[in-house]
DNA sequence: CGCCATTACATCGTACTACGATCTATTCGT
DNA sequence: ACGAATAGATCGTAGTACGATGTAATGGCG
C-alpha cells in the first residue's frame, strides 16, 4: 500500500493541476470582466444553485465554499453591498441570515453561467483525458 | 445561442464548485499538514511533473501555475529560502533560472503525491457525476 | 561587430481575502 | 427561567498575487 508514484503519474498529476489552474483563471477572467470578484461569482452561483429547501443560511454558504463561518459573513457583506445580494433574518429562527439573489445578481450569473457551461464541458474532456493515466 | 441554464444546469454548476472547494480544501490541509504552504506543493508538483526537457525555468513555471512572472519568481524563491527547491542559471542562456528540486523537496511531495492520488481518484468519479446533466 | 530592442528575472509597495480572536444576539435543553 | 450552545458580526493580521519599476543577458541587424 502507498505505492510511489510512477512517472506518468507525476505527470498526470502535474496536468491535472495545470488544467484546473487555467479553468480557475478563465473563470476568474470572466467575473471580472463582468464586473465581480471571483469569490462573489461563486457565491451567487451558490445561492443561485443551493440544494435545499429555501434560501441558503451564511453557515450553508460557508459549507459550500469551504470558508470558515466568518469568511463566509464577509463575503456576503461585500456582495451586499455591492447589490448582488440581500440579507434577510430567518423568520423561523432569529439567528440565521437567509441569502437572497437581487435581480442584479440574478442577471451577473446568468451571462457568466453560460460561458462557464461550454467552458467546462471542455475542461471535463481535457480532465478526463488527463486523469485517465492515474490508474 | 447562449440559451439560458436550467435549473437542472445550476444545480450541476454549484455541485462541480462545491466539489472543487472539497478537493482544493483537503490539498490545502494535506499540504500544511506536511509542512509546506499549499502554493509551494503545488510549485514542487509542477518541476517535479515538469514535461519538456531539463528542468522549467521561472516562466515555465508562471506557465503551468498561471502567474504573472514575478509572482511565480516570488514563489520559487520562497521555496528555495525553504531549501525545497534550488535555482541554477541556465549555462546555456545567463538569463534563464532554472528550477530544480532538492532532495527534501522531493520527500515532501512524495508522501502528498500518494494522498493526492487517491483523491483525485475518489474526486474524478464525483466530477463525471455531477457534470453529466450538465448537457 | 556594436548598438538597441527584447527577453528573463528581481525588487518594492499595494490590495484583496481568508483567518484567528473576540463580541453580541438568539435559541434550546432541562 | 437560566446557562450552554449556535449563528453572525467586527476588528486586526498575515499570506499571496499583482502593478510598477529596475537590472542583467541575449539576439537581430545594419
Amino acid at each position: 500500500m502507498a505505492e510511489p508514484l510512477t512517472e506518468t503519474q507525476y505527470r498526470s498529476l502535474a496536468r491535472f493541476r495545470h488544467a484546473l489552474r487555467r479553468f480557475q483563471r478563465f473563470s476568474e477572467d470572466a467575473a471580472r470582466s463582468a464586473g465581480l470578484t471571483p469569490s462573489q461569482h461563486q457565491l451567487l452561483l451558490a445561492v443561485r444553485g443551493f440544494d435545499g429547501p429555501g434560501a441558503p443560511s451564511v453557515t450553508a454558504i460557508g459549507e459550500l465554499l469551504q470558508l470558515q463561518l466568518h469568511s463566509a459573513g464577509e463575503l456576503v457583506a461585500r456582495a451586499a453591498s455591492n447589490g448582488l445580494v440581500e440579507r434577510r433574518t430567518d423568520p423561523a429562527d432569529g439567528r440565521r441570515t437567509l441569502v437572497h439573489l437581487t435581480a442584479d445578481g440574478t442577471a451577473m450569473l446568468e451571462g457568466l453561467s453560460v460561458q462557464h457551461r461550454d467552458e467546462l464541458r471542455r475542461f471535463r474532456r481535457e480532465m478526463n483525458d488527463v486523469l485517465r493515466e492515474l490508474d
